[in-house]
DNA sequence: TCCTTACTGTACCGCGAGTCCAGTTAGCAG
DNA sequence: CTGCTAACTGGACTCGCGGTACAGTAAGGA
């Protein structure tokens, strides 16, 4: 509440909303004392450097995401218990979720982070990293999950498919970023859905 | 030959090494003239900005990559006509061509662009999406001609599809660069493949 | 009263992009 | 041989941005 102690955050507030429009490097600290009406010195009392601020946001930003999917699947369990169901309900799911965002999805940190090697340090770097195993892992163990239910039609490599996930959604962000479309994102997710009920359907162990 | 004629090309091969290797942002015009031992007015004598020399290096890249596509699909090609098995070994070719890259691929510099907006110009970004439009229409083309021999067994978008291809060499490649793993995107591509392989086969009209 | 937290404000540095411009060198045309 | 142009060199300079340094201050608790 009091705006002396929450300054952190609002810098944080701030800085999100420039860097999803207008990425990172375009966002300079000057427009975010400005935004959030402190000193250029107030901003390094609470940052060291941009780094700092990078990866407080990605954190922030991997939280979120995390947050999102364990949302998203525990309605769609709700919804149905079959694993297989479940995913795919889920999957739906995210692509509405995608297609509603009227700007469409801020474009996934990730990639931007990859793809700034020399502005970004190790640290950065590793919680990049680090998010995107934790999603394999997790979209891992849903599709063993399925696989103990409907056997796959071809063999498949358990950790790539938990990747393709993340893969697909990293990729349709791109496509939507250059083309400036808005629902590539979306569109690439139900076709993995499509994927994965040709793959895991119709064959009930 | 004559090393003062073709100097434009040495700054252009300098640049994208360097710019492969680190990004475009890293690579200041102060190590490209070092490295093509030109000064700094030769530079700017070549390329008015940095735009420029960005405009040409993804004018080469797209070039390359589409020479890559066509020389990949037609000796598919050669080896078999059926255009379902055709697509599946360009895909194989084109997923051994990845993993055979020691350093993995130079990760993708559509994404690079896609993701650094303040950084480059509308000429840029119109060249990024022109190329993937590009790729949309040949994979769409190439899927139009599957779709009339097999019938696919779910309904599909055949655009999306279409950028499936590009969506997910780009999104493999996120991933690629953001773990530090090197067979991601070819891992990715693999598992296209054996979709493909369930939306088309074993249904032939 | 003293210490700490959370700043403000100002001055300053280095780097890289981009501009300007005067001068040089090589080659070709008349 | 003259003159013109392309392809530079070299140096000085501006600007914005990240980052440093540091002195001072206002507010709140022990």
């Amino acid at each position: 509440m009091d705006p002396k102690t929450d300054t952190r955050s609002r810098i944080l507030n701030i800085a999100e909303a420039s860097v999803l429009k207008k990425g990172f490097e375009a966002t300079s600290i000057e427009e975010i004392v400005a935004g959030a009406d402190i000193s250029r010195g107030g901003f390094f009392y609470h940052f060291k450097d941009k780094n700092a601020l990078a990866r407080a946001m990605l954190q922030r930003y991997i939280d979120a995401e995390n947050a999102l999917y364990d949302d998203l699947f525990a309605r769609a369990r709700e919804l149905n218990d079959d694993p297989l169901h479940c995913m795919l309900i889920g999957l739906k799911l995210l692509a509405e979720m995608l297609t509603d965002m009227p700007e469409g999805h801020p474009g996934c940190v990730i990639a931007a982070t990859a793809y700034q090697d020399r502005l970004f340090d190790e640290g950065v770097r590793d919680l990049n990293r680090q998010a995107i195993l934790g999603w394999r892992t997790r979209f891992r163990g849903m599709f063993e999950e399925i696989a103990a239910v409907y056997e796959p039609k071809e063999p498949i490599n358990m950790d790539a498919l938990g990747d393709m996930v993340s893969s697909v959604v990293e990729g349709g962000l791109v496509l939507q970023r250059a083309l400036r479309e808005h629902n590539n994102a979306s569109q690439q997710i139900m076709l993995l859905r499509t994927y994965l009920k040709l793959l895991f359907a119709q064959r009930q162990i």
